[in-house]
DNA sequence: ATTATAAACGCAAATATTTGAAAATGCAAG
DNA sequence: CTTGCATTTTCAAATATTTGCGTTTATAAT
C-alpha cells in the first residue's frame, strides 16, 4: 500500500475531537495546507479510506454526508431533526442488537457509527414530555 | 397544504412494491408522465415529503439517497457493503432497541427505517463462515 | 365569480460531486 | 541507480444537486 499525503491530512483533519466532516469542510481545510490540492482527489481519497475502514461515513442530517476517523471508543448518536442536537450515546445496546442479528441472519456486521434521528426533550411537545414523565413512575 | 400533482405521482411510484428509489430515478420515471417537469421542484418536493413524514430516506449504499413511502409494514433492510444484496429484516429487534433508547435518553425516536451494512454469508470467507458454523453448536 | 394569500413550479445560475483519461509519484525488483 | 508497475493526483468535462427569484396555481374568503 502507498502512503497518500492527502490520506494522512485527512487522518489528521479527522483525528481533532469529535470531528464529524463534510467532505466539502474536509476539502476547505485541506486546502490550508495544499493550497492546490484537487477536489477529486479528496473525493477519491475519501472514497478509498472509508472502503478501507479507516474512517466512517455517516448521513447526520447536515445535507451532507460526514467523515469519522475509525478508532476511538466506538459510539452512536441520536440527533434532533428539530433543533440538530447530537447526542452521544455508548456502544453496548446497540452492539447487543447487532450480535443478535448476526447471528438470526448470517451477517457479519461493518456498521459501526450508528446515527438515529428524533427530537430531544427540549423539542418535544410539553404534553409528550408530560406523558413521559408520568408514565415512568 | 395545497395537493401537489407533482407528490401524487411521486406517491405513485414508491407504491409500487418494494421500491427503493433515488431522485433521479424518480426524476426520470416522472418525466414520462410529465415531460416538461423541472428537476428541481422533484427535489423540493422529496424534500417536502420527507420532511412531513411521507416518505423515508435512506443511505442504501446506492451513491445517492433512496426514497420509500412510510405507510406498509414497518422493516428494516441489511445490506451486503461485497455483493449489494439487500435483506429485509422485522421490526421487532430494532423497536425494542428504539424503545429503551427513548427512556433512557429522553428522545423521541422518528427514524423508522434502518439501515445496517455488512458482509453477506456469501459474502464472508470461507473461514469466517466456518467459525460462525462451529461456534453455533 | 373575484381576489388575496400561501404553496408549488420553472428557470437560470451557482455549487457540489463524479467520471475518464493522462501525468506524476512511490515502491520495489533487477 | 534504473526500470516497471500500481497507486495517486490532476485536469477537464459530465452530472447531480441546490439556491434565488419571478411566475403560476390551488384554496379559501369575499
Ligand atoms: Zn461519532
Ligand atoms: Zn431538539
Ligand atoms: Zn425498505
Ligand atoms: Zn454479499
Amino acid at each position: 500500500m502507498k502512503t497518500s499525503s492527502v490520506e494522512l491530512i485527512i487522518l489528521d483533519l479527522l483525528s481533532q475531537e469529535q470531528a464529524h466532516l463534510t467532505a466539502q469542510e474536509i476539502y476547505q481545510q485541506l486546502r490550508s495546507r495544499l493550497p492546490a490540492v484537487n477536489p477529486s482527489t479528496v473525493y477519491r481519497a475519501l472514497e478509498r479510506m472509508a472502503h478501507a475502514g479507516k474512517i466512517s461515513v455517516s448521513d447526520m442530517g447536515r445535507g451532507a454526508m460526514v467523515y469519522e476517523a475509525v478508532g476511538g471508543e466506538r459510539h452512536h448518536h441520536l440527533v434532533c431533526q428539530e433543533c440538530g442536537a447530537v447526542m452521544t450515546i455508548e456502544d453496548q445496546p446497540v452492539n447487543e442488537l447487532f450480535r443478535y442479528l448476526e447471528k438470526q441472519y448470517h451477517f457479519e456486521m461493518i456498521t459501526n457509527h450508528l446515527i438515529l434521528f428524533g427530537r430531544c426533550q427540549n423539542c418535544q411537545s410539553p404534553v409528550q414530555v408530560l406523558k413521559a414523565e408520568t408514565s415512568k413512575e
